[in-house]
DNA sequence: ACAAGGATCCTCT
DNA sequence: GAGGATCCTTGTT
């Protein structure tokens, strides 16, 4: 496995490069290794469905920074997400991924839960890593917490439109913006994608 | 200071 | 397939 996480140049490519680029990667905290398998593209202030479409808040702070730093988010007043910030004001959000090392860690954190159940969710991939809202703007390209390491690409990309947004704009939540792999049985089970 | 709603998940039927 | 959990962020008064 390799170990040096990926540069920051790497983030602050288009953000749909990044987002199918993504898949197959791993996410390193701690002991805890996940490699990505599903993410969605948030394309920035012109995209109805991104944060960043409502201006600057304290909240979506990291994703008008620098690319290559966490943009993490409570959902749901419970569920923390996980995005990569792109630049100017876009990310790509972690749907779904399939764990690597510290699969007992993974287990505990998911409530004693099994198989693709674990990971298959943004809300279950945050919970997993144990992330809060406290690592928004954290550096994905620096050694140690919690970074992005170049795995392996995945040979089987699939896409299709977006989930949960159904408050969209026809246009914004019709785009194909999800990427996921193909050979992956740890993806989204509901509106799979083919 | 207040009210509304959400890039979801889990537990039922 | 439907509904509740649960609380922060946001825009408005």
């Amino acid at each position: 496995m390799q170990h040096n996480p990926l540069p920051q140049s790497w983030y602050a490519q288009s953000t749909v490069l990044v987002a199918r680029d993504l898949i197959g990667r791993h996410l390193k905290r701690g002991r805890v290794v996940v490699r990505i398998t599903e993410t969605e593209a948030y394309l920035g202030p012109d995209d109805s469905v991104c944060h960043t479409s409502m201006g600057r808040t304290a909240r979506n702070a990291p994703m008008w920074g620098p690319a290559g730093h966490a943009y993490v988010y409570l959902c749901y007043g419970l569920h923390n997400m996980l995005n990569v910030v792109t630049g100017n004001g876009a990310a790509v959000l972690i749907r779904a991924a399939e764990p690597v090392a510290g699969l007992s860690v993974i287990c505990s954190r998911r409530g004693g839960k099994d198989g693709p159940a674990l990971l298959t969710g943004p809300g279950k991939v945050g919970q997993a890593l144990g992330l809060s809202t406290e690592w928004s703007g954290h550096a994905l390209f620096k050694a140690g917490g919690l970074m992005l390491l170049p795995g392996a690409a995945a040979t089987n990309l699939v896409c299709g439109p977006r989930i949960g947004i159904d408050y969209a704009d026809p246009s914004d939540r019709e785009a194909r913006l999800r990427f996921a792999d193909g050979e992956s049985r740890w993806v989204s089970q509901r509106n799979r994608l083919a």
